[in-house]
DNA sequence: ATAAATCGAGCGAACGTTCGTTCGTCTATA
DNA sequence: TATAGACGAACGAACGTTCGCTCGATTTAT
């Protein structure tokens, strides 16, 4: 039985044998797709199978050959998500060791993957509750993990230079989520500012905020992706 | 028929007539509370009328002499809960005239809100869009009066003091926001640090942020309400 | 080479359950 | 006696899921 095993995309290309016309991975891609967008715009209890298949041109009864039940399919969408979220920071962070730039990469590339991949991270942060057991367990570590990386960066802030007397860093940790993870509530990078500007934006308040310093010029105007 | 006026809380003294063993009012702000609970533990969609009918002590058809739908019984949650956040901001605003101890009294007055609310803060947060039509609607004004609020403090914030040089403002207001209504997600005011630890680092780390100055210290370590 | 068997993919129809809501009735009070 | 409050029972609709089947393609056996 094929029963999706869950890997966030290690390389694009050459992942399965038949081609023609949509192999099992690129249809089941594209279902979880339809999926996502669903979702993210009636949210998981209310968004049906129905709603799914229809969305992507598929029977009932045949999303149950790729996903064997409605919570599978919104843990495999929060696990790709969460997943390619934390690869993708720790690949950019390599190589740059000023704790104020591992910040600002990682602002930066928050919002990156938050414009290009709207419907993913608006499921991720508004139903992080609807998973179950080893489901649940299994996104709640990802996501942990992705809250160590940034905390430790906060750690190396403070650590370094003295910053603000009594800062509890967790406080100061979920203060910075809250603003990343309420993004897809108002923030549409295809109306408002762009999303570097955001981004550096974001980045330079709470640099500033946690440690009393005028943010970098050199980094303020940098580029999102070469 | 009775079919609930929205006052949210005018004076809760004298509010009816008749007592002895609960009043309409107290019996509909009991069901209220128990329906604020359920929803807030599963969420809307979730929380049937059943498991409030359940929790509230009264039977399934009972509700619906009170209520005459479930989505009413919502929009009264978020009706209330908005109405005496609001109120209770421009209130505690009074006689406030300095834009910095403005933003102060917002942002404790918030969490001094939540920690007391808990349940109906995070069911305002997470189900937003919960509501339709002319119930969505009241509420999405409430809401933009709130931000409104906020929004003329940061400006009146930046326009006295020069602040960064290209701060949009939106996004500011909307940073704050998002780390406010964020809190639900990991914030225990039982366990973690106080409620006014936190927001006086709220506050510090955003007016820093904006400001670039460092907290005043007369402010950070005063008591949250009388 | 051809027939038989196997298999993946997909579908219509239905299953049992749960949902929000309504109806008719009972009861206590005024 | 009239009325507000509360209830059990039931309604139709929608839900996630399963069942039995079909249709091609691929593999195996003859």
């Amino acid at each position: 039985m094929h029963q999706n095993e869950h890997s966030f995309d290690p390389h694009p290309t050459a992942s399965a044998i038949t081609d023609s016309r949509g192999s099992y991975d690129e249809r089941l891609n594209h279902i979880l797709t339809a999926a996502t967008a669903a979702m993210a715009r009636l949210g998981y209890a209310k968004a049906s199978m129905r709603e799914v298949a229809k969305a992507a041109g598929v029977s009932l009864a045949g999303l149950y050959h790729y996903f064997d039940s409605k919570e599978r399919m919104l843990f495999l969408i929060q696990f790709r998500a969460f997943g390619s979220l934390l690869n993708n920071l720790r690949e950019k962070l390599c190589g740059v060791d000023d704790p104020q730039d591992q910040l600002r990469v990682m602002v930066r590339e928050h919002l990156a993957y938050f414009a290009a991949n709207m419907g993913a991270l608006k499921v991720c942060s508004h139903e992080l509750d609807s998973l179950t057991g080893s489901a649940y367990d299994e996104t709640r570590d990802i996501r942990y993990e992705y809250y160590g990386v940034t905390r430790r960066i906060i750690d190396r802030l403070l650590d370094a230079r003295g910053g603000m007397a009594h800062t509890d860093r967790h406080v100061a940790t979920m203060a910075l989520f809250g603003t990343l993870n309420w993004l897809y509530r108002w923030y549409d990078p295809r109306r408002g500012p762009s999303v570097s500007t955001v981004a550096n934006q974001i980045a330079d308040q709470f640099l500033q905020g946690l440690l009393g310093v005028p943010a970098s010029e050199n980094e303020s105007t940098q580029e999102t992706v070469p």
